[in-house]
DNA sequence: GTATAATCGAGACGGTACGTCAAGTCTTATG
DNA sequence: CATAAGACTTGACGTACCGTCTCGATTATAC
């Protein structure tokens, strides 16, 4: 059973998905294709609630066992899926300043977040809570390249001079991100454009009190 | 059916409880204190998983029909269950230099999510998703007690001057703690006092670079 | 509580009701009438399903209580009331010849039995297997009424010379209308007009090979 | 799906059972066989009222999702298992005379009313009532193989000369047992052999003065 | 070509929890 | 003291989804 041990470590499959693993061949591909192309459609649909093993199954024509063996739990097929759906979307933006570039992505993220694709996002972290596995593809199809994309933006904005490269990456992506999940989550706070760029105004200026001005004003003047 | 409607507004409820408003007296305290007890050793034992009506039903020897009077899901009466038990823990840091206090209690809020409460937290918080009567009950049970000592923390900061007034306390506590908790739910990086440290600190410095000496120096020197 | 004993035995009730046994009086009067009353309404509404203690009581605005105090049970009180809704209905026919009100009697029970009404008749002889106490009240407040007047019809057949006066009663009764509620409750053959009629005369004549000519014309000639 | 269409309609089945009918083969079988034993057991223990679905799946090793996919109903299980109880148990009598076996008959079904079955027997069919689907079972599986033996019975009866042939055996059926069942169900006349071959009497020679001697001596010298 | 072995579709199955419903009992407060 | 109001226990209901398993058909390569 080459495909499920080498797909049950989703680090390990982008790399030899569709290279040598598949001594079938076509089979399982038709499989894996048939099954994601399902799930999406439920996703979009209904959610992940809407995305039941039954449910993917009967779309795509591919039997339950073939699926488990396939992926390890149902949260790994829907993040997988989704991780696909989202491949396209929330192109980064680009508007010359790496730190607008920055504010502008948090903005678009929150509103992602308070969207429908938020709503199976919000779902999605949330299964990963009892089900690690799950969780392992839903950073490795999703997390990974969202990760990826904005360690970009944010080291356009470290080389610009703006973002200050004594931060870890990692937490930059989480201080500016992080606050938009959590609200998203438990809804204490709602997620308006407005709220979103404040947000990342703080986050960018950090909250202790400055000497000088604002960190827009000194950036767009000590530039 | 005073008790049920109360409670069933977990907004209005702590008011009343207990003062006023039960009519058949004595039955409905014994009902809600049967319950969230028997629920808080199930969330200590097993964990949300382990907190199923019918356990719970069980345990307090309180029918699932009553429970269900009583709130309107299994999310609420966790919520509730564990804002009471999270009531005393978690005390507030108090250094001196409010700044420390901040950035110890990041460390300490780290530390509680990666133990085992942070489980049953995670665990309900991701509930909160498809729940929504169940997730207003944990913003009114566990949230608002933890936002309003952050609150208490962070205004201790702004009167300090070390803090920045301008700087929203929603912002300042989702930029805290929504990187915990986000990393908690999907396990991308881990949750040890070192990073926890780290974060902290460029949460309160911000992001982007400074013209001057470190924040904490710069904000004391400052005030 | 002497509605409570007097009524827990339906035999001694109706001789009572009304005249000593209620020292409260008015009250356990009006209390009587809304619950029946109520009852009635559901019973027609929805059968018996629909005529729930708790839909009697919102209806009646007599409390849950109040009602099992006067009765013995949920089914006591649906037969009492539908033995009154029946009390008019159902009048016996007069053709002039006794036998002929005999077959018509059958057929237009077997039509009642096919109605709505037979439903609720249905159901309450089933609610009856499990429930001695509603069972009593069934016979005394249903049943017995019925028997009464079919025992005239009878008599009158005795007495005309075409019944057979070495017939028990209470065999007559229910070889007419035994097999129609057999048929009633399993549903293995349909209860119309024509086999209604067809079940009247082989209950008549009997079952057996008869040396003369019809019975009816027997009966008659020979009178 | 073959077993759950089969078996949804009890009228099908029975030719099909363990013949060609399950790809899944002894799967369904053993599950079948395992449910209506202990369903037996339930009922014999305890009436219908202790063969809950919940007690079944329990006993059987076999879960309630599964019962429910095999029968539509608690009703149906139980009239299934009934009636292969009672499949070899009342056997027909032949004492020489036809119109004797007849009333043997009559006898012996009121005996078994009377009994502990007689009470599961009560109890099915005013589960039937309510319960449509459950009924078609009651009729298949219990009912059908009582009347097609009784209708053996009954055409010796007639072919013996004693019985009238004019007589459909549908209402000869059910004037002979329809009253046990009625008395059974209400609890309005007591079953003891002494009425019930009264009753048989009545049924056979019928409800109207005859001309000439009693049918029993009739039907043996005129034939 | 044919054997061999895996892959797969179909779906039965056990398990576990869900949320609901009605019966009947009991308590408190009212008149 | 009879009531109204309704909280409460009990016990069963029928459903849903998960993940495992069995069976038999299909198919691809190795012989």
């Amino acid at each position: 059973m080459p495909q499920r041990r080498t797909d049950a470590d989703p680090r390990a499959e982008p790399a030899s998905l569709g290279i040598v693993a598949h001594p079938t061949g076509p089979r399982s591909q038709r499989v894996h294709e048939a099954v994601l192309l399902a799930t999406q459609e439920l996703l979009t649909e209904g959610g992940l609630p809407a995305a039941t093993v039954d449910a993917i199954a009967a779309r795509s024509g591919v039997s339950k066992a073939t699926i488990y063996k396939h992926w390890p739990s149902r949260t790994a097929v829907a993040a997988k899926a989704f991780g696909r759906m989202m491949a396209e979307e929330l192109p980064l933006p680009d508007t010359g300043s790496a730190v607008d570039d920055l504010t502008e992505q948090v903005v678009r993220v929150s509103a992602f977040y308070a969207g429908e694709r938020g709503q199976v996002f919000a779902q999605l972290v949330a299964a990963c809570v009892d089900d690690s596995a799950g969780a392992a593809y839903f950073r490795a199809y999703f997390l990974a390249g969202r990760r990826t994309a904005i360690t970009g933006l944010w080291q356009r904005a470290v080389a610009s001079g703006a973002a200050d490269p004594a931060v870890p990456v990692d937490d930059a992506i989480d201080i500016l991100f992080g606050p938009l999940i959590f609200r998203r989550l438990t809804g204490h706070y709602p997620l308006t454009e407005e709220h979103a760029r404040t947000l990342a105004l703080s986050a960018l200026r950090g909250l202790l009190v400055r000497p000088a001005a604002s960190p827009v004003a000194r950036g767009t003047s000590g530039a």
